[in-house]
Formats: C-alpha cells, structure tokens, sequence
DNA sequence: GACCAGGCACATC
DNA sequence: GATGTGCATGGT
C-alpha cells in the first residue's frame, strides 16, 4: 500500500474532525477588537480566565481601544488580573494600541486593508507579540490566510507522526500553508478543530509513558 | 498540592 | 541556535 502523502493525511485529519464536530466557529469574540485583544490575553492561559477580563471590560464599558488606551498601564495591569501575566499582558497590550493608534488611527477596518504579509513582520517587531499572536490576529481578527499554530498543534501533530518533536512555529505554519489552500474558513475551523480534540483528547500526561523511570520515586519521597 | 492552560522575552552557554 | 527561566491567575 503506497504511503498516503503528508498532504492527504492534512485533508483526511480535517475531514474526519469536521463530521465528527461540525464547524467551531471560531473564535469567540463579536469584534475584530476583542479578538486581538484576547490574542494577547490568552498566551499561556486558559481562555476561560481571559473571557472574565473581557466581561469585566465590558460591563464598564472600556472594551474599546480608545479608552484602554487611556487608562494607565497599572490600572490596566489590576483589570487583567485573572488572565494571569497581568503586569506582562498590560505592557503587551499598551505597546499593541500604540502601533494600533499611530499606524491604523486603531480602526481594524484600516488594519485590515494593509498588505498582510507586510502587517505580519510589523506585528512581530512588537514586543509581546509573538508567531501565534500575530497570526491570531491575521487569521481571526482580520481574515488574512495565515495558519496559526499552538501548543496543540504541536502536540496532537507531533503524536500522530506528521511532525518533529521539537519542531520550530515556522515549520509547522508551513506545513500546513504549503499544503492547504490559502482559504480563511479552512484555516479557521481546521485550527479550531485543534484546540477541540486537543483539550478533550490530546492531554500532555502521560508525559513520559514507558520510560524505566517513569514511576521512580522523587528523591525524598 | 500538583498539574495545566490557545506564549513570549531574555539570559546564558 | 539550543536551553532554561520568569511571568500569575484559576480550574481540575
């Protein structure tokens, strides 16, 4: 039986999640705003936890890049508390809104007509935002075909044998990029399907399973 | 109490 | 370039 090509094994993979959970519609958030500023929030963090911060805003009426942007970085630092990295995240976002403002007056209406690619290496000069914020924010916020690749994307791709393990963001993005159609819904629900199976499924534990010393007791225990 | 959660920057070698 | 570490809350 001849090898299926890695390209088969993508289509094959998103095929079989898409039956199984239908379409995720993602990502949370009814603005382009909200979903970069959750981006940010959300890097090694529960979504749930940001979700709080983005109620919080909301009730007071602040979910709005103006105003955030007039509220200084220790206050805001106190209202991402329960994302965790408050202080980081604060610093994160303040620079974001900066180039938001000076850039795109912040309307992601004008972000959005920039050139992506161009748009992509500018975010990635930005302190805090790293691969998987930026292309978040492309993918989700702005509708550009960029893939975004997570920790579950590692692990659940790395597990089934269609990538390295360690393996680089880029050479995962283009892995998927150079073997997928550039088309937005896909890469959206193929990315969403992801985090799906990979919250449900795909767990970290058992980490080292069959190594002899897996069961070896803590020194001290 | 340990582990985990939709990263990123920085120091060190 | 590879590796280790700090950042922090909240759920299981």
């Amino acid at each position: 039986m001849a090898a299926m090509t890695l390209k088969k094994r993508l289509q094959e993979m998103y095929r079989l999640l898409h039956d199984t959970f239908g379409p995720q519609g993602w990502w949370p958030g009814e603005t382009p705003f909200e979903v970069a500023l959750g981006a940010i929030l959300t890097q090694n963090t529960n979504w749930r936890n940001v979700a709080r911060v983005i109620e919080g805003l909301k009730a007071e009426g602040s979910l709005d890049p103006l105003v955030l942007g007039e509220i200084p970085e220790a206050e805001l630092a106190q209202r991402f508390r329960s994302a965790g990295y408050y202080n980081i995240k604060a610093r994160r976002v303040k620079n974001f809104l900066d180039f938001f403002a000076g850039r795109f007056g912040s309307s992601m209406e004008k972000m959005a007509e920039a050139d992506w690619q161009n748009l992509r290496s500018d975010l990635l000069g930005l302190h805090g935002i790293g691969p998987e914020t930026a292309d978040s924010i492309l993918l989700y916020a702005l509708h550009k075909p960029t893939f975004v690749v997570d920790a579950y994307t590692f692990r659940i791709l790395s597990r089934h044998g269609l990538a390295a393990d360690p393996c680089a963001y880029e050479e995962l993005r283009q892995l998927f990029m150079d073997r997928l159609p550039p088309e937005v819904p896909l890469y959206q629900e193929f990315h969403a399907l992801l985090v799906r199976i990979g919250k449900e499924f795909c767990r970290p534990q058992p980490r080292c399973a069959g190594c002899p010393l897996e069961n070896w007791p803590e020194a001290g225990a």
